[in-house]
DNA sequence: CGAGAAAGGTAAAACGGTTGCACACCGGGG
DNA sequence: CCCCGGTGTGCAACCGTTTTACCTTTCTCG
């Protein structure tokens, strides 16, 4: 009373009916007589009225929200994907929470418990995983659980929990991306090319990787564990550990493929730094065609972020979808740092 | 029963004890004898108990839940911003529900309204606006509304809502930001600067606007209404805008001062195309410090997103804050697109 | 030893909806 | 004329908590 909102007595004795059939006109559920349904909705409008989303909620209605979280909104791919299932979510006239785990998975344990409280609708999970065996064990009780309430479970660009069951999900194609990327090079004629993977045990990272194995070992490049280095996701240490190399001698390779943007970005300044020109000297690669790659002339990988975005919300959003698996492609835009051999 | 979540029932009739007993221990409510504590401490460990926080939320106990409204998710400031407010909202053991509005003040408003019928505690208003009267009207009625029910309102990177009540807001400085930005440009001896400013109308814009304004007039750098252009805040409509300018005779201004750096690479690229380069023929300035910028090596003006959003969280936060208006100043970044003249 | 006051606990009434079941009304077929 | 089925409604129970008001004990102290 005190905070202004009506509720449905206040509605029900305007229209001068029972509480009763103004909830059932509400829902639509079973047709009542035109007029009495007239002057309920006139209430309704009068008084502006809104249901209150709880305690409809406690009776097992669906609490018309879908929970989003993410390890940490720190780049542009991300960003679009979070924006697209946020779109998705909002057109369905549903709303989204969000959380941020910051790849901790205490604190990612702690906001899925939440959601889960919540009795959210369904939970996506987006982007990339930590493939450690208390990981796995611990996300697989949480999904058990999830199922067991009736809680859908949609992973996003982020590879399936193992456990009996199939969650619905929708990927990229990380190592065909990696495969790609790594030919474009190799068919530039560059033989020894350096790996700035993401960092060691990350489910991305893996995938990368083995795609950057794959086309070296079918297309003859060579494959030598020395030119695989982990910096972290970001710029900084992408150009530090570039850095370390160039100052502990010339450059043992001639080409370069980065997880990401970012990482080829810090690459290229430590690059620049050391005299030496892309792509004239070293040509690189990035991956995720962030907005920014643009500016940079950067060949990259192109990933479907908002079309995953959406196709992610779809999932979430239907109770029983058609097809619960998809993988997007992904593609090389070429601009202008790789360089013929 | 079905979705195997245990109610407060079934923690008191393991316990031993009452619902009551277990609600008052659950919320620490004064302290019953530690015998019947640790009973029902068990009882809620064996049983896995949480309780339900709809049925929590109806008997105005608070939901837990602050809710975050942005236009759009396209830009590294933003997310940031939005980073870092989930960051801190999730710190304190509350969730977040994020909506955006796409720039559309009826699905704005449609937003606001479902966030605010599910009770949150704070809804946060983050970034740029679109300053007609309609919006202006509308949104008055809505956080009159909204103060009514005793939600708090937040206004984050943003312009206050004239009512006659004082919100509790975040901002930082765009005037003194785009007075430095100017005032370096003028330093360096450039006379002619061309604004890129945001689309009209849209606060950001006029508040920049008039600070480049104030810098021309302070120290003496030429005020032409034919170097103020309105790009969108994207890179394409940036390239586009100095592209057409550019091809219609040679460049009459010296120094660009761009309201966001994705508008100033696009200005970049034109400019490189046309020929000229950066610095030495056009200095360039741009805004919000995006971390692309460094790449671009671009003199940008700094604007603390972090910052901003863990204010904007402490404010949606607290019931009652001390300071509810804090201004966080800008500064200009130097990198290497600028020359003196 | 008896009267209060604490201390520890409970039953029942909210909170704002949904829903199963009963009831009233109405026209029509036997 | 009676019974029947269908159509609109309303009553009341329930969802899972918190909270108010009240009831027992058990202490404490005069």
């Amino acid at each position: 009373m005190s905070d202004g909102r009506p509720s449905i007595r206040d509605v029900a004795a305007r229209a001068g009916v029972s509480v009763t059939t103004v909830s059932r006109i509400l829902n639509g559920s079973y047709p009542p007589a035109p007029k009495t349904r007239d002057k309920v909705l006139r209430a309704v409008q009068e008084l502006d009225y809104v249901a209150n989303p709880h305690a409809r909620a406690l009776t097992r209605q669906g609490t018309g929200t879908i929970a989003l979280v993410v390890m940490m909104l720190d780049d542009g791919f991300l960003m679009s994907l979070v924006e697209s299932i946020a779109t998705g979510v909002a057109e369905a006239g549903k709303l989204c929470l969000i959380g941020t785990s910051g790849g901790n998975l205490e604190r990612e344990l702690a906001v899925l418990r939440q959601m889960h409280a919540q009795h959210v609708e369904a939970i996506i999970l987006v982007g990339a995983v930590v493939e450690s065996d208390e990981y796995r064990e611990q996300m697989g009780a949480f999904a058990a659980q999830l199922r067991q309430s009736g809680t859908r479970l949609v992973l996003c660009a982020r590879p399936p929990i193992d456990t009996g069951f199939q969650d619905a999900s929708v990927e990229y194609d990380n190592e065909g991306g990696a495969y790609a990327a790594t030919s474009h090079l190799l068919s530039r004629g560059h033989r020894r090319i350096l790996l700035l993977g993401g960092p060691d045990g990350q489910s991305i990272t893996t995938r990368r990787t083995t795609g950057y194995r794959k086309a070296l070992r079918d297309l003859g490049g060579d494959l030598d564990p020395d030119l695989e280095i982990h910096p972290a996701w970001n710029r900084e240490t992408g150009y530090a550990r570039v850095r370390e190399l160039l100052d502990a001698g010339p450059p043992t390779f001639t080409g370069i493929l980065a997880h990401n943007d970012h990482v080829a970005a810090g690459a290229m300044q430590a690059l620049r730094e050391a005299g030496l020109r892309v792509p004239d000297d070293v040509s690189v690669v990035g991956f995720n065609n962030d907005s920014f790659a643009a500016d940079l002339q950067l060949t990259t990988v192109h990933i479907p972020a908002r079309e995953l975005g959406l196709r992610a919300a779809a999932l979430a959003l239907d109770p029983n979808p058609t097809e619960n698996h998809t993988t997007l492609g992904t593609h090389v835009i070429v601009r202008e740092t790789v360089a013929q051999l």
